[in-house]
DNA sequence: ATAAAGTAGTTTACTTTATAAACTTATTTA
DNA sequence: TAAATAAGTTTATAAAGTAAACTACTTTAT
């Protein structure tokens, strides 16, 4: 009846972060910071957990002499958000008879 | 950029005794049991959460001489769950000039 | 030159939340 | 009358989320 959704995925932060490099392809730990709100330390353990689960890439680099955390969406984690957006579905059209 | 979740809604067991209820307006403890697959202790906690912020409603009465509690999805319920439902598509539809 | 403030994060400690196991109360069946 | 079943609730524990404190370095002001 329910497809079962992502533990992972299912978190503000974490979709948020995944919903973002769907759409951006590649961005800045402060880019990310700055559209979702979040405090560094909290973006900092999500984006961990999501690079653990190689949903997410993490490359670090410098932009001058600053330290620049670049991350990008793998095809897993493509995947992965639109297998939870479709089991969001299932919770949303719900019909007596399924 | 993204409508926040309601923190209530954002938990899988209780967006499927939400979902459930949308659909079918009245529904007994062992029924969501069942559909839901949750634990029944598990399944009580959260439905109190629910009845707390006036989501459902909960009465208890007897079948025969067994206890029954049946749930209703209540108005406040139904605008939360609509409300919520739209926050997600805010994570689902990402495009960049938002 | 050096002190103060800012940038870009990470680690840690704490709080909240989720969940299952154990329990309660009563009923049916062997 | 003992054992199994039904319908839940309570409680103890594990997992998750979050902010505060910290690290390391850079830029700006004095």
């Amino acid at each position: 009846m329910f497809k079962p959704l992502d533990p992972l995925l299912n978190s503000e932060l974490r979709l948020s972060i995944m919903s973002l490099l769907i759409g951006f392809e590649e961005a800045s730990f402060s880019f990310i910071k700055d559209k979702t709100g979040a405090t560094a330390g909290n973006l900092s353990v999500q984006l961990q957990k999501l690079s653990e689960a190689n949903y997410i890439s993490i490359s670090k680099s410098f932009k001058g002499n600053m330290p620049l955390t670049t991350c990008r969406i793998t095809p897993l984690g493509i995947q992965a958000f639109e297998k939870h957006v479709e089991a969001l579905m299932s919770f949303i059209n719900v019909s007596k008879d399924k």
